[in-house]
Parts: structure tokens; C-alpha cells; sequence
DNA sequence: GTCTATACGCAGATAGAC
DNA sequence: GTCTATCTGCGTATAGAC
């Protein structure tokens, strides 16, 4: 039993050494990515994955041990993916509209190409709350200590400023915050949904969306207006 | 083999008579609805139903015939709890700045209270595409014809008068509604990511919504102004 | 209508050859 | 490392008594 877990914690400061991730590794992880996020944890099948990356189920359980460990080494990434560059922009002393445009710009775009993501993780957190310390350590894995308290900091005192030259009206950093992760990732999320209520086809989303682009910050931006 | 599926169909104009709701019915719905919500369609157990319904696992069998009868059943009644009422609303002749308090006043007071409804259809929808027909069709139950072309009509007539009026700034009714649904919903089914997110507990979650209640629908409308 | 007992299949996991 | 073959258990579903 167990051939390679992920993370065998040994060579302290190597995170994820390269060189150890085989080819066939890799492979069987972009395939329980895709069928993870498709099917959800519970639905995905060890077979389909295996088949998906043209390798035999065995395989699966020499590199991951369980179905369970794959689930997490697949969640892991997924939450590595949907969130640290909007929370590092958000972080940063970027000027505030300047945050607004480049927070819709990444996110439409990034989830434009992944369009599974949200939804994925919305429902994996909302089946499985053991997962949310793992999301919060997904956060915090690429910076030295915790941003959260740090984003809201930094929101808070912008706001306050921006508040003061009489640029903005008085809104609460978090209120501020969920809106607009709100406005960039719901239409992801519920995209089934959207496409049913408008009554789009996949390619209608798509402009939907390429309009969106153009038109959310301006939206949200006028939102703020005194 | 089927004691009683779903809708006989029998005695046309009659849906669902409640005469024919046994209580045991209503109880194993109940409690299926739960479980349902909680773990997802694929990772709900019949067993855990059962007892949540102080019944044998087979009665469940009696009742829906299979676990997937069972899902639908509690799909169905999912979808209509979730919007029947915020599409009437939209498709009502109200003022377009009373239909925006409206829909918050209506949706948070509602989600406050089903706080698991949004993120399970948006799992369900995700990972089960042919639920989506099913979704639509608890939209035009309660209505003679399809709702959902009257809304976005009356929504664009709404919105090109007041434009003309020079009360607002000129958006597409599709981006309108999505704007405000996702507003409105979004921070229910992200729920544990915004917890996480801006460190909060159930109790900090719930006071962040009493706040949003007050606040939400002058953000939107404050968006809108020309 | 409601129960107990049981059949059955599927999916995750292991053994062991190569 | 990668495969084939096989075990095991769990979860759905049915049979049949009451």
C-alpha cells in the first residue's frame, strides 16, 4: 500500500516538487479534475476518471490511495484556481475603481474558461462543510499569513478615503466585497439556470457574457456614486 | 410494485389533490427534502431518509418507487419554492423601482429561512443537465403560457420608458435580471465561501443579511441612476 | 400501509503477476 | 509503474409476512 500520497510533508519548504509529479500523475489528475467538477464528488466514478486518462482504476489508488484523496487533491487545486489572483488584486493598494475593472476583467475571463469552477464549489462546500478549512488553507497557502483580515483592511480604509473626498458613498467593506464577487460569479455558477430563464443556447451565453464584460464594472461602479 | 407514484394524472385539472397526501406521504417528502438538500442528490442515502421520517426504507419504495423518483419529487418542489413568486412579481405591472425592493425584501426573507435551496439547484442543475427541462417546467405551472419571455418584455418596456423619462441609465433587461438575482442569491448558495471568506459565524452571517436587507435595493437602484 | 428479511449489483479497494 | 483479476461492503430495490 501507498505508493505516493500527495504531499508526503518530508524536504520541509518543497512545496509540490515538480520533478516528483510523474507524467501519469498529472494525467489522472486532469481527468478526475474534469470529471469531479462535471459529476460532482459524489457522483464522480473512479472508473470514468480512469478511463478518462486512459489508464487502468488500480492506477488511481497507487497515486491517491482512496477516492477520497483524489476528491481532495482535485478540490485543493480547484480552490487554488478560483481564488488567490482576485484576492491578491483585492489586497493590493491598487486604486478602488481601478480594482472594480480588473476584479470583472479577471474573473469574467478566468471563468469564461472554467466555467465548472463555481458551481463545483459552491456545491462541494455546501455537501461536505469539512472542506471549508481546506478553502481558507487554499487562501492562505500562497502568502505568508492569512489575507482575509488583510483584504477587508485594506477595503475598509480605501472605502473610508474615497468616502471622505466625497468620491463614493458609505458602503461596508464586506457588503462591498460580496457584491461584487456576487455579480462575477453567479451568472457562472447558475449558468444552467440563467440559460433557462433568459432562454439562451450556450453560444447566447456567450455574448450574454462578452456584454457583461463590457458593461458590470460601469454597473457596479455607478452603484457607488454619491 | 407502485403503491402511489407521483401524479396518477388521473382526473384531469386536479393537481395534486391533497386529499391523496397521506401524512406518512408528506413526512417521507419532508424528510427527503432535507436529506436531499444537505447531500446532494447523488450522495443522499434512502436509509438516513427513512429514519428522518421515522419510516421503513421500504415505505420510501411504496411511496416513489426509487430513489429517483423520490429526487425528482423534491427537485420539483425545490424549483417551485425557489421562484414562482420572484417571476410573478417581475412580471407584474409594479413600478421597476418597487419591483427592485420587492424581489430583496422577497428573496432574503425567503432564503433567510431556506438557506440550502439555492446552492442544491445550482449543484442539481450543474451535474444533472436533464433536470433543467424539469426546472422550466415548474416555472410555467403556475402560469397558462411560458412566463419567462413576458418578464424580460415587460421588463424591457419598463426600462426603456424610465430611460426616456431620464430616471435611469440604459441596461438590457437580461442584464438587469441577472444583476439582481445574483445579488439577491448569490451570498445563500456561497454561503460557507463568503463565511469563510469575510471570517464570520452563522450569527455574524445572519446580521450581514439584516444589514443587506436595508441596503441592497438602494445599491441597485443607486446603480441605475442615469 | 407498514414492517422484516433478503437479493443483487455496483463501485471502491486490494492482491499479485508482469 | 502498470496491468488483470478478485474481494468486499454498501446501498438500492424487492419479496412477502402481518
Amino acid at each position: 500500500m501507498r505508493g505516493r500520497g500527495q504531499a508526503d510533508g518530508a524536504e520541509a519548504g518543497q512545496t509540490r516538487d515538480a520533478s516528483r509529479d510523474s507524467l501519469t500523475e498529472r494525467r489522472i489528475l486532469d481527468a478526475a479534475h474534469t470529471v469531479f467538477l462535471r459529476r460532482g464528488t459524489a457522483g464522480a466514478r473512479m472508473q470514468e476518471i480512469a478511463a478518462s486518462a486512459g489508464v487502468n482504476q488500480a492506477l488511481l489508488h497507487y497515486y491517491f490511495r482512496s477516492k477520497d484523496g483524489l476528491s481532495q487533491a482535485v478540490f485543493r487545486r480547484a480552490a487554488s484556481q478560483l481564488f488567490p489572483r482576485v484576492i491578491a488584486m483585492l489586497a493590493s493598494d491598487t486604486p478602488l475603481e481601478q480594482k472594480v475593472a480588473g476584479v470583472v476583467q479577471l474573473e469574467l475571463e478566468q471563468l469564461s474558461r472554467a466555467p465548472y469552477l463555481p458551481g463545483y464549489i459552491i456545491s462541494e462546500l455546501n455537501h461536505h462543510p469539512d472542506r471549508v478549512p481546506q478553502l481558507v488553507a487554499a487562501l492562505t497557502a500562497m502568502t505568508p499569513e492569512d489575507v482575509r483580515p488583510k483584504v477587508l483592511l485594506r477595503l475598509r480604509r480605501q472605502l473610508d478615503a474615497a468616502v471622505k473626498a466625497g468620491r463614493i458613498r458609505r458602503i461596508a467593506p464586506e457588503q462591498f466585497l460580496v457584491n461584487l464577487l456576487s455579480l462575477c460569479i453567479f451568472p457562472f455558477a447558475a449558468r444552467p439556470m440563467m440559460m433557462a430563464l433568459l432562454g439562451l443556447d450556450q453560444r447566447g451565453f456567450d455574448r450574454f457574457i462578452d456584454r457583461r464584460r463590457d458593461e458590470l464594472a460601469d454597473f457596479f461602479l455607478g452603484a457607488l456614486r454619491p
